[in-house]
DNA sequence: GAGCGTAATATACAAAAAGGAATAACGTTA
DNA sequence: TAACGTTATTCCTTTTTGTATATTACGCTC
């Protein structure tokens, strides 16, 4: 059983840098961390109920963030169903799909951009305080 | 008279890629945006009472940035007098510039980043959607 | 020593965000 | 039709966050 990856691997360490990063719609936040944790747990779970229960997140937070998310996409990532068989439950789309591709990936490329801006940083002060020893070349 | 520079340009069009960048100390966060601004107009101003009106943020909230950035440093960022001629004041020390200039390198090539991650998405759904004109090579 | 404008600090208040709990509606199943 | 587990929605409480206000201390100037 595992919970509480709300936080990116980033925010906590320190010190460093950091940053957050997500993806914008028509009415503010479409696609963040959060929210992509949360669609592979509606994957997962075929329930938003108990994805929100395996995040420690509460169904009404859950709802709105997959509300939020289909209004702002012409097509629903998540598909709902009230009542029927179990009740009903919450299936991932082929869009949801994407979306949580396009993010991962937008994710991968910041972790690296953030790794090469630390890079940039050791070296600059390197080559700063350095010429302790400057080897020829 | 200028006002409100709060919001980074980024998080406000919609929709597209946004984020934010800060960058941590030992104690959370080091310089973030607001807190770089902040600095600029102790600069500019001479003292954190001027400097927090200018920006619409209230001495306290001004004071306890200030107060956690040289904390978080070995040397000051800014020096603060109280009592003296004009009631005391508070200066930019050199730590304090390239703290600055740190963050406007950091937060640059961060919107670098983001327009090429941009258009990185644009190209894939041409190419991907594409095959329409799909011009020899 | 009185006056000045600032730093520094504490207290109380207000607004906003987050969370909890309760309820209705829904469509299968038995 | 009764039961079930889920979606969908509302209301209220709690927590957090920010702000406004007031007070003290300080050191120069006059």
């Amino acid at each position: 059983m595992h919970k509480k990856p709300k936080q990116p691997d980033q925010g906590k360490i320190s010190p460093g840098f950091r940053g957050r990063i997500w993806i914008d719609g028509k009415e503010g936040t479409f696609l963040g961390y959060g929210r992509i944790i949360l669609l592979e747990r509606i994957r997962e779970c075929g329930s938003i109920t108990k994805a929100a229960k395996s995040m420690e997140m509460s169904y009404r937070n859950a709802w709105e963030l997959v509300d939020s998310m289909n209004k702002q996409s012409s097509r629903q990532l998540v598909e709902t169903a009230t009542g029927g068989s179990g009740g009903g439950g919450a299936i991932l789309t082929d869009e949801g799909e994407k979306a949580i591709k396009l993010f991962w990936e937008f994710h991968e490329d910041f972790q690296n951009f953030l790794r090469r801006e630390e890079n940039k940083l050791m070296l600059s002060k390197s080559t700063q305080q350095g010429k302790i020893k400057n080897k020829g070349r």
